[in-house]
DNA sequence: TACATTATAAAACTATCGTTTTAAAATGCC
DNA sequence: GGCATTTTAAAACGATAGTTTTATAATGTA
């Protein structure tokens, strides 16, 4: 019928997501992004609408690559495990060299600036994160590993405000070494 | 000798303030400020040079008018009464409505597209927060205010993380009533 | 092999970006 | 009151933003 498209669109969405990350999604032009992927102009147009578009596309494919395989442990052990592993996960990511944060956090300041749904997206994955902690912590109680003594959802909330935290405080070169040493401090909250 | 200035700087610097703040500096544009102050485009440029320096200005008047005041009260009392006083004062602000978060955190993310000089501005405040939090820390330690088991350095340092958090958190705005909540959370944490 | 279809390359488009220039208006001093 | 000085208004600047268009190259099917 037609031509083949030159293209791989994960392989640009890999590198949207990329460009997306350490600049910015103001700060990203779509020049930027041309230029990271290869990809012509006109194609990029085609095959994603607009910019704000592609940052949407580029939302969903980083949360499906990078975000998703982190709540693994929490879906898979919902109990004081998964959450440990989930605070451990963060933690080491926070705490390495040349750390950017998330791209998804990165944006919260910049609600703004993007597109609704973009934001959304952002909204919305932050409260799956929560959810999910929120069982773990009630199961957690349940089971007897932590003390029932404050509510689940508060204990969510705690540390979906310690990844907060965590996420922007990593982006502070000279704190690198500090951040290993929260997660005793934050753990110790989370059992009594 | 020559004509008088029709505006205030001050007052500028609140406005463009102001406008950083709820747009971040790289979605604000010079056209946002000229709009917003009423201040001409050359008398704008005759003040403060360009868009860089006029932010980095904004920065440290924002530092001067808004946080410096949020620091007095660890200051005046660097013990647990002070650092008591500056998480409810950081949780009162993260669970108002219409809450923007703090004008240099939300440029954290940022720091690629903002001049050295507005990163270090960032840097440097942080910097002197965690500073008098140590102190605090370390006063409430020998007075028996708190436990000594803990490093007040890495007290110091959850209090960082954890106001980092609250500031990011309260971005979400059908969380804002989890917020209050958290204060016991964490300062349960300090107790021992 | 010709055709319909789609992807690509490259240029062009409009709007807005940050910034500078030019000319007019306002001031204090001689 | 004229003059030097500085602020202001308004237009203009080149650069880049996001986006569209035009023309060419590549493909499967008839």
């Amino acid at each position: 019928m037609a031509r083949h498209k030159d293209y791989d669109r994960n392989n640009v969405l890999d590198k949207a997501v990329d460009v997306f990350w350490q600049k910015g999604y103001k700060a990203c032009s779509v020049s930027d992004i041309v230029s990271a992927t290869g990809l012509n102009t006109a194609s990029m147009y085609k095959e994603f609408g607009d910019k704000d578009r592609l940052f949407e596309e580029a939302l969903e494919h980083y949360r499906q690559q990078i975000l998703s395989p982190r709540l693994n442990a929490l879906k898979d052990e919902p109990n004081i495990k998964g959450i440990e592993g989930f605070l451990q996960t963060i933690i080491s990511g926070a705490s390495s060299k040349g750390y950017r944060g998330c791209l998804m956090m990165n944006h919260l300041s910049q609600k703004n600036s993007i597109s609704p749904k973009a934001a959304k997206i952002l909204s919305d994955f932050c409260a799956e994160t929560e959810g999910l902690l929120k069982v773990a912590f009630h199961n957690a109680q349940t089971s007897g590993e932590i003390s029932r003594e404050k509510d689940p959802a508060i204990l969510a909330s705690f540390v979906m405000c310690c990844v907060h935290g965590l996420v922007l405080y990593g982006r502070h070169p000279n704190k690198k070494s500090d951040i290993p040493k929260l997660y005793d401090v934050i753990r110790h909250t989370l059992e009594q």
